[in-house]
DNA sequence: GTCTATATGCTGATAGAC
DNA sequence: GTCTATCAGCATATAGAC
């Protein structure tokens, strides 16, 4: 681990955040130390507050970084027409977005309490942005008259729980293939809301 | 705050237990200091060591605690004839002890990971034979004809997250019930599985 | 049963040399 | 850009008085 002085500004910075990830997730925010972070990257404590001002202000760059990549990829994804094939991309893309970022899913969800009030609040306002995404398609299916939801925040607030709980159980090379449980869960959610 | 010194082994006991869910669950375990556990009780922090051997086994006790709790509840719980009747009855119990009992539910999703190996071992050993309970109904349903589950232990974890779920966003004299939220969390499940 | 005092060690963050 | 050295404070846990 250890590294010889001299000017890795371009990279530190990235390996910074990498190990915070990484350590934030397997230990919790309050139980890592930045000496351990540190250690992780290959510098000296004292090194780290060129990167971040503070350690909190690293979790909560973290966690915005999360939901802002989080935000822009939904709104990057091909939207086809309906509201099925809609709900189906939302479950899809959700499965597939958060299996393959387990670590800053964890945090985003888990050290929220450790979030200073200012910066809950921020994180808070985006995780509703994109809740608030899969609340439009449930509301374009009823609308429709496709789906039968007696209360659209709570099948918005079901689903999501639902989804997201494959991250705590899901191995790679276990006995289901990503696609595979995507599927199984595709069509939980489409027999929940289908009127 | 303060406590005079004299005897009151029956009730610090239960005092210490009690201040830590509390601590641990808004703060997490990581963050909160033996001092402070003893602040809220009204002790000073040598005096926890008569209660607990040390922190680790406090929250381990906790955790402990709680699924067995759960589990003796479920136990305890009227068991109605049919598939559907008994995941009905299943949807409830869980909804209403876990609204129950916010902070010991928190603890025992979020802790895991301060838990010693041989700890983590026990109370996952625990949790896995409530799912199991659900899993057994499912099992019911499947084999008479009246579910169509595709993958057993997919849509017992399913259910058990988006059950669980109602924690992270329920309030107390919010817009629904706890008897309504209930009723569509039900509904929902009774639609997702029913063949 | 609880207190006070203390050991031993780690914490986040900063200052200044190179 | 990174290092070493350091501050002031808090951590868990224990010892011994009352």
């Amino acid at each position: 681990m250890a590294r010889k002085t001299g000017s890795h500004a371009n990279i530190t910075g990235p390996l910074v955040r990498q190990a915070a990830v990484r350590l934030f997730a397997r230990h919790g925010y309050a139980a890592v130390s930045m000496r351990r972070i540190a250690a992780e990257v290959g510098v000296q404590a004292g090194a780290l507050y060129l990167y971040t001002p503070d350690k909190q202000t690293l979790l909560f760059d973290l966690m915005r970084a999360h939901l802002e990549d989080l935000l822009a990829s939904w709104e990057a994804e091909p939207k086809p027409a309906g509201a099925f094939r809609r709900l189906e991309t939302f479950c899809r893309f959700h499965i597939r977005y958060h299996l393959e970022r387990p670590d800053h899913v964890f945090i985003a969800y888990m050290e929220l309490r450790n979030l200073e009030p200012e910066n809950f609040a921020a994180i808070e306002a985006l995780r509703r942005r994109y809740e608030r995404a899969l609340e439009e398609i449930l509301e374009e299916g009823q609308k429709a008259g496709l789906f039968r939801v007696p209360d659209l925040r709570l099948a918005t607030m079901a689903i999501i729980a639902m989804l997201t709980g494959v991250n705590t159980w899901y191995q790679e090379g276990g006995r289901l293939s990503r696609e595979a449980v995507t599927g199984i869960y595709w069509d939980m959610v489409r027999r929940a809301v289908a009127s």
